[in-house]
This record gives C-alpha cells, sequence and structure tokens, in this order.
DNA sequence: TCCATAGTGTTACTGAATGTAACACATCTG
DNA sequence: CAGATGTGTTACATTCAGTAACACTATGGA
C-alpha cells in the first residue's frame, strides 16, 4: 500500500485560494524543486521575513498542497519529498484563466488593454511582447514534445525502503 | 455632510478576495452600469443559479464592495444608486499583476508562454493576439487621454433631493 | 533488546472573510 | 398619521488558512 509519488487528490484547484504562507512555501518548491519539510523550514526562516515555524506547521501546508494538488511527494527513506505537480507558469495560466473570465469575458485581448491601462504593462513593454511572441512560440513548440515543462512530473529518485 | 459620489475607502483592494457573490454582483454593476440595490437582487434571481435573496443581503455585500474600492455610489432622490469605481479591466490587470508576480517573477512573457502550455491559449490564439497589439495599442492611446475608460467615473446624475 | 531520534498522522484552535439576514430608524406620500 | 421604502447596524454560521500540540512508528545505536 501507498505507492510513492501518488497522484494529486484535487487537481486544478483555483489558486486564489492560495494563502500567503502556502504561496511562499509553493515558492520555495519551485524554486528549490524537491524539498523535505525541513528543508522548507529554514528556508522559509531565512530571510527573516517570518520567525521559525514549527515543524509540523510547515508539514500541515505541505500536505494541504498536496492535497490541493499543487505537490506531490515521494517517499525517500521514509522521509517525504516534495516537489512540484505543476509548473508555475500552468498554475499562473490557470489563474489568469479564471481572471480573464471573470473580468474580461474571456478576452484575453482586453486583458492585456486592462494592463497596459493600469501601468502594469507600459506600452513599451507590450511591444516587446509582441516581438518576443514568435520566438516564445518557438520555445513553446520544443516544449510541446519534450519534458521540459519546468517542473511537472519530476523524474524518479524513489528509494522507498 | 455625506457628499455623493465618495471616495472609495479601500482602493486597490485584491480581487482575489471577492467571494463568488461579490464577484457576481460586481458583474452585474459592470453590465448594467449603475442600479439599485433592488435592480441587483432581481438581476441575481433572474437565470435561477441563485433563490431570490433578503435584500439586507444584496445592500450589505453592495457596501462591502464601496468599502473595498470597487463601487461607489450616488445618493437619487434618497436611494443609493451603485455605480463602477473601477473598469473591470482595471481591476482584471491588478489582480493578473499580482499572479505574474507570485508564480511568473514578473515575466508576463512567462505567464503567456504558462497559458499556451496549459491550454488556456492557443498558439493561433496567441499568434492572433500579437497582431492585433498594435491596433490595441492604438485603443489604448486614445483612451489614454478622452474619459473612455469603461466604467471609471460615471458622468454625473446626482440629483441629491 | 530497548531507547532515543526522526518523521509521519491526526486533531484542534483561532481569526478573518463571506454569505446571509434580522431589526431598528428615517423619510416620503396618500 | 400610517404604510411603504430605503438605509444603518449588528449578528451569526461557515469555511479557510495559519499555527501547533500530541500520539504513534520505524530505525539505528548502546
Amino acid at each position: 500500500m501507498e505507492r510513492n509519488t501518488r497522484t494529486a487528490p484535487n487537481p486544478g484547484h483555483d489558486p486564489a485560494e492560495l494563502g500567503d504562507l502556502e504561496r511562499g512555501i509553493l515558492a520555495i518548491v519551485w524554486r528549490v524543486g524537491a524539498v523535505t519539510a525541513e528543508q522548507v523550514r529554514e528556508e522559509l526562516a531565512r530571510p527573516g521575513i517570518g520567525r521559525l515555524l514549527k515543524d509540523s506547521t510547515v508539514r500541515t501546508v505541505l500536505r494541504r498542497l498536496e492535497e490541493k494538488g499543487y505537490l506531490a511527494h515521494s517517499v525517500d527513506n521514509r522521509t517525504f519529498l516534495y516537489h512540484p505537480a505543476e509548473s508555475r507558469q500552468r498554475v499562473a495560466g490557470r489563474a489568469v484563466k479564471r481572471i480573464v473570465d471573470w473580468f474580461c469575458e474571456g478576452s484575453v485581448e482586453a486583458l492585456l488593454v486592462g494592463m497596459v491601462d493600469s501601468k502594469i504593462l507600459d506600452r513599451a513593454e507590450l511591444q516587446r511582447l509582441a516581438d518576443r511572441i514568435a520566438s516564445a512560440q518557438r520555445s513553446i513548440h520544443r516544449n510541446d514534445a519534450d519534458a521540459g515543462r519546468n517542473g511537472t512530473a519530476h523524474p524518479g529518485k524513489e528509494t522507498k525502503s
């Protein structure tokens, strides 16, 4: 029982419903790649942003993130090794889709207009973006076929006892 | 005292922290333009999506939305007339900025890549987007100067008693 | 063999945000 | 003046995220 790297119980969870700590921990996992609860705990403590959290706190959040489908874990010699179940970009993409659906009636174009309008994107940047879309598309094309999906599906390392 | 069309107490509120009902009501206000609590109530009841809410419920949510800076109201003959304090696009823009900052390290490009990656945007659409950015920019340029910011700052109609 | 250590599983408490609404108060109108 | 209409205030239940304690279980060394 208990096969490692189990499937996420709830894929496609709404990323807007992540709290600050959850987001922070997710960021760490994305950055580091595969972490233990202890590592996460240390990472969190580093910049003095937050005091050192209790071990159980970190583990609770990690578990919740797994339940929500953001993380998966494998068991490396009795220790949980959490790793991303989805790439950051994928999560971001879904989050933005929701926003576009809710507030822009599904029009990505309208969204970009809104971003410029609210000074989030200036026209120069938008132009740069347009210029680069072609190359981005090429890169996407590559990723379409190989395992390059940043962070999705970690290569095995399962040394289950 | 109590000048009408008061200033939003909390502009720039995080749009991710809106509940379903709040979002729904906001959508109605954006669609209709300026509404009374009663109108909102009727609109909400229409598709049978939710049962008819009590009047006080709707008013509470409207008030909260105003507190959060999404709506403003003017008093038309003793009746509150709520109207958008910010355009949908602007709100969407802010929401997306947060997401980009959190999940894409500020790179809108990475976001677009992620959207394609998670099938939210297909390459054809992205291409169309690129093709249209120039014209969108022209349109933005126009909006830069005139009052065209969809939904922001409603023209007066204040018939305060 | 037996215990200390390292890790996990389970359960819980608190505060904030939302959905939902009752009730009291004010004002216009017939 | 009474009723209708509309606002102000207050409240309660739920849900979620932050935070953590405590119990349980292998594993490795004395």
